[in-house]
DNA sequence: TGTACATCAGTGAACGCGCGTTCACTGATGTAC
DNA sequence: TGTACATCAGTGAACGCGCGTTCACTGATGTAC
């Protein structure tokens, strides 16, 4: 449905911009196509020929688009950095004031992992081999530091440098961490206490002290 | 050098016990080649051909010990469940006392990942596939008690059980994030100034407030 | 406007790989008499 | 003590699978004249 909903909208919009070859359409295709791959059969999923059978085309036709698998997953994981950085962009924007803007991004951050578990999974991998890829225009940067604004705004200045970046280091890690542990089953029955898996978000962010000093 | 000692010592103590059929050795070298695999070349290198290669013995030799990659999976993951409780448990007691002890634990936790990242992986998928798997003697379970207990022992006590439960998994979290944080390259310099890896990790963690509210 | 040409996205066959798993077997060992 | 037997750990061939990638090709399209 969601396809054939896509497929109507390329064949209705025939001409959309002046340059016209037949270009375009099959890498924008392959590209969501490997997202509805990652997010339906996770990440072992999305190989070359997984990529082409989901798109509904021949198994070498994706190698005209991406050099080989290393670069499909590269560019994929990029549309997932992009997508959580406005997620985080728009917690931000509607939750402009200190704390309260540092656990909206927060949350935005989880919650965005918990819905995209598999997207999740590739940014993930992507991030902690950053260092053989290209770092030229690295998407990947924006996430890092909005997060750091969201939480600076919230927190007491100091003048410690260090201090500061081992207070963000704990901030990362208690995000990073809360997306594993709101998956164990240990969790389930404090959701349903507090009424909803984002009530519960909140509440475990709202202990995250160094906030409450502020 | 590990694998040589090993073999030497299976030749060494040939009748082991009462009942001497021509069993056992095996399945613990296969478990042991099972190890060396995992963190020399990561989960993926963890198959059943790759196994049998590693023991030096035909292909399908490990179907007599392991029903299947599951079972194989499954009683490795019990091996590292069982050494990192005994890490725990040895760090709980060289550090008998509250706030030291939470510390000492917490990183010889994340120690652990760190020095074991095949290991730990392959625990992770286990935790997360638990529902699956039969719980009966669940090695696992005794990770999060000592985790549990180090930590009350360092923090106030609170009587609102709620409240304790959103502590313990704001505490799981930053134990669980802090293995991602602590491979991250920005950590290097804060490793660097501070001298050690291990010395960052209790800097990081002696900035979780509630353990200074104690 | 019409035709020859160049471009290049997409095809289909083929390669070699490693995997999990089955099956009938072999051979060393322990047990029963 | 000696022999026949049962057990069962380990073997080797074989299966079907999905993968990444190559290669020569085809065919639709845009461009040049």
């Amino acid at each position: 449905m969601d396809r054939g909903l896509a497929s109507v909208m390329a064949e209705t919009s025939k001409p959309p911009l002046a340059k016209r070859y037949h270009h375009g359409d099959l890498e924008r295709a392959l590209l969501a196509a490997g997202r509805r791959l990652l997010e339906r059969d996770g990440l072992t999923a999305l190989s070359m020929r997984g990529l082409a059978r989901e798109a509904g085309v021949s198994a070498t036709a994706p190698y005209h688009h991406f050099k080989d698998h290393a670069a499909l997953l590269y560019a994929i994981g990029r549309e997932g950095s992009a997508d959580l950085a406005a997620a985080l962009r728009d917690a931000r924007d509607t939750h402009p004031y200190g704390r309260d803007q540092m656990i909206a991004v927060s949350v935005a951050y989880v919650e965005f992992a918990l819905a995209n578990p598999g997207m999740y999974q590739l940014m993930s991998d992507t991030t902690r081999l950053r260092d053989s890829v290209p770092p030229e225009d690295d998407p990947e940067g924006a996430i890092p530091r909005l997060i750091g604004q969201a939480f600076s705004g919230a927190l007491p200045p100091t003048h410690d440098d260090v201090d500061r970046r081992l207070r963000n280091a704990l901030i990362w890690a208690t995000l990073r961490g809360l997306v594993d542990v709101a998956q164990f089953r240990f969790a389930d029955p404090l959701k349903d206490l507090l009424g909803s898996e984002r009530a519960f978000l909140e509440a475990v962010l709202d202990r995250i002290p160094m906030a409450r000093e502020a």
